[in-house]
DNA sequence: CGCCTTTGACCAGCGC
DNA sequence: GCGCTGGTCAAAGGCG
């Protein structure tokens, strides 16, 4: 959109040119220092997603020697660990980790079904009260779950579920009443969902919290993983992360409201970098 | 009135 | 045996 300077602009023929030159220069000047940051910005970006895969492969390296072929990135190892050390296999025992609000107290995961909460605890090992709730929808139903947040990070509900629903379970297409399906599809599109699984399978979480392009975020656990699992889940092996991925880079990019947001925080990184 | 949450009490398991 | 901890019970109160 710049125009070249005309016979109007440099009316005086002392001071219009220099002037124009100067800017022309500190324009130039202005370019190739954003230039040069870019670069930066591109060499910490790329040193940044090295170091991170280099990170998550050594994590997953610790996770399968001190437990086993359980892994799942929604929580401390520390507590991984845990859960791993009191995993003694029951007869139907899941859990889910489902993002909500850090200031919502109310430890309520929405899956479908009707609970009915009999007892709350503080946990040695968790400043946040854990919750006990049965279901409700019949009577008799055996199935009880229990509400914690993750110690490390606060938007996580941890709900662990044990048994086996007696009835139908809302939001389930089949009317299955297996746990490992029945509680996660009653996606109410306004409420955080995770994607039930087996504590010693990858987890996914969905977070339908945030805003439409965060909606397809998916977390899936390392690959390599996977392959020790050798189950059926259908929900975990049959979709393509590279296409999701590339379809939620696509719709990050074209949101300004994001494109905003990396904006500031880059901004924000280059004033804190130092030098 | 029925169902729910809250909350203190109680119980069982476990480690020392 | 004792203390700690997690899990459950049950009374009280709130809410629609």
């Amino acid at each position: 959109m710049e125009e070249e300077p005309t016979a109007a602009d440099s009316t005086d023929p002392q001071t219009a040119p220099p002037l124009f030159n100067e800017k022309v220069e500190a324009l130039e000047a202005e370019l190739e220092r954003l230039r040069g940051e870019n670069e930066k910005l591109r060499q910490m970006v790329e040193m940044m997603s090295s170091k991170y895969k280099t990170l998550q492969a050594h994590l997953q390296g610790k996770k399968i020697d001190e437990m086993g072929s359980f892994v799942t990135e929604s929580c401390s190892s520390h507590e991984l660990n845990k859960i791993a050390m009191n995993r003694v296999p029951k007869a139907k025992e899941s859990q889910v980790f489902v993002r909500a609000d850090a200031s919502d107290n109310s430890l309520i995961v929405q899956d479908g079904c009707q609970w009915r909460k009999y007892g709350q605890k503080v946990t040695k090992d968790n400043p946040s009260p854990r919750a006990y709730f049965r279901c409700s929808m019949a009577p008799g139903c055996p199935v009880k779950k229990k509400v914690q947040r993750c110690v490390e990070d606060e938007s996580v509900l941890v709900a662990t579920y044990e048994g086996e629903h007696n009835h139908a379970v809302l939001g389930s297409p089949e009317g299955s009443s297996s746990l490992d399906h029945g509680s996660i599809r009653g996606s109410v599109a306004s409420f955080p969902q995770s994607i039930n699984v087996d504590p010693f399978r990858p987890t996914i979480t969905l977070d339908l919290t945030l805003s439409r392009a965060n909606q397809d975020i998916e977390r899936v656990s390392d690959s390599s993983v996977e392959e020790n699992n050798n189950n059926n889940n259908n929900m975990i092996n049959n979709y393509s992360n590279a296409s999701r991925i590339q379809e939620y880079v696509a719709s990050l990019t074209e949101d300004p409201n994001f494109t905003g947001a990396l904006a500031a925080a880059v901004a924000r990184t280059l004033h804190y970098t130092p030098s």
